[in-house]
DNA sequence: TTTCACGTAACATATGAAGTTACATGAAAC
DNA sequence: GTTTCATGTAACTTCATATGTTACGTGAAA
């Protein structure tokens, strides 16, 4: 398959819809994420259906933020997004009735769970907001954020 | 894309070669995975290039491990399959230009780091004489065999 | 009433795994 | 040595899914 990078897009979008300069036009976010207008309201629906953004149409219209930055993680993103597959592996069957299979599925698929466990873990932790502030200079807080 | 599941069927056909009953055919490994023989020979390819099995053309030919069971782990059939991609997801632009994709990279890039290096880690845990085990029956072990 | 921007269906494109067909290669059986 | 058998592999086709595009409906402001 191809890789998703919905939540990388839709990331990239939020963040510069961060500083506060009025209502956004999909057009004007597509050019800035190199894809198109309606790539863009169709990754943005998740996010406004779960009230994280909010669109209005018409003269004037757009994207703006309509949450606290400091209270939105890059899980609830992820989530909002309908929880797109994180892995590109998997077991060939889920219900197989061979005992050999079976056994195959509970070594790789405790390790795919894990995996997956911790990728949600490490985007709770972290905010809209310290992306935000990442990006206004202090990138050396970057490199220990989980290990502190 | 559609969910890679090379390594468990691989795994699969593999465990089922265990048993020391001569040389496997490759449509009857297929017929076990509820595949195709040239998948399977496909497949098969990295791991007999890796030493990891052999095969013989002609009457009473097949395949038939060539390695020691407790010396090859998940991770080294992982790698002789040529390290298939493990995440669904990524980051859309890899050298973006723009500062705020950079920070979204750079977070979203750590997470799917960590989640790779501890699925490697994981499958570096596992040998198939382990799995093989597991399947003649003591099922208990599996559930401590990365928390102990 | 016109213009603008979102909302969305419908279709096209791209990528990569999996399935299939066809045939060459080499080894054992006869 | 010829036949049979099984792998090795190229060259498709199929399928799933993300992404790209066109077209048009809807509602709001000018």
């Amino acid at each position: 398959m191809k890789r998703d990078s919905r939540l990388s897009t839709v990331l990239h979008v939020l963040l510069h819809m961060a500083d506060p300069s009025g209502p956004v036009r999909s057009d004007v976010m597509a050019r800035a994420a190199n894809t198109n207008p309606v790539v863009i309201r169709r990754t943005m629906a998740g996010l406004k259906q779960a009230g994280f953004v909010r669109s209005e149409k018409g003269h004037g219209g757009g994207w703006e933020l309509n949450c606290d930055l400091d209270k939105v993680t890059l899980r609830d993103i992820y989530l909002a997004l309908g929880s797109p597959t994180l892995l590109a592996m998997g077991n060939r069957t889920e219900s197989p009735g061979c005992l050999v299979e079976q056994a195959v599925n509970r070594a790789l698929g405790q390790t795919f769970d894990e995996a997956e466990a911790l990728i949600l873990e490490r985007f709770g932790g972290v905010t809209l907001a310290q992306l935000a502030a990442d990006i206004r200079g202090n990138h050396k807080h970057q490199e220990h954020t989980h290990a502190s």
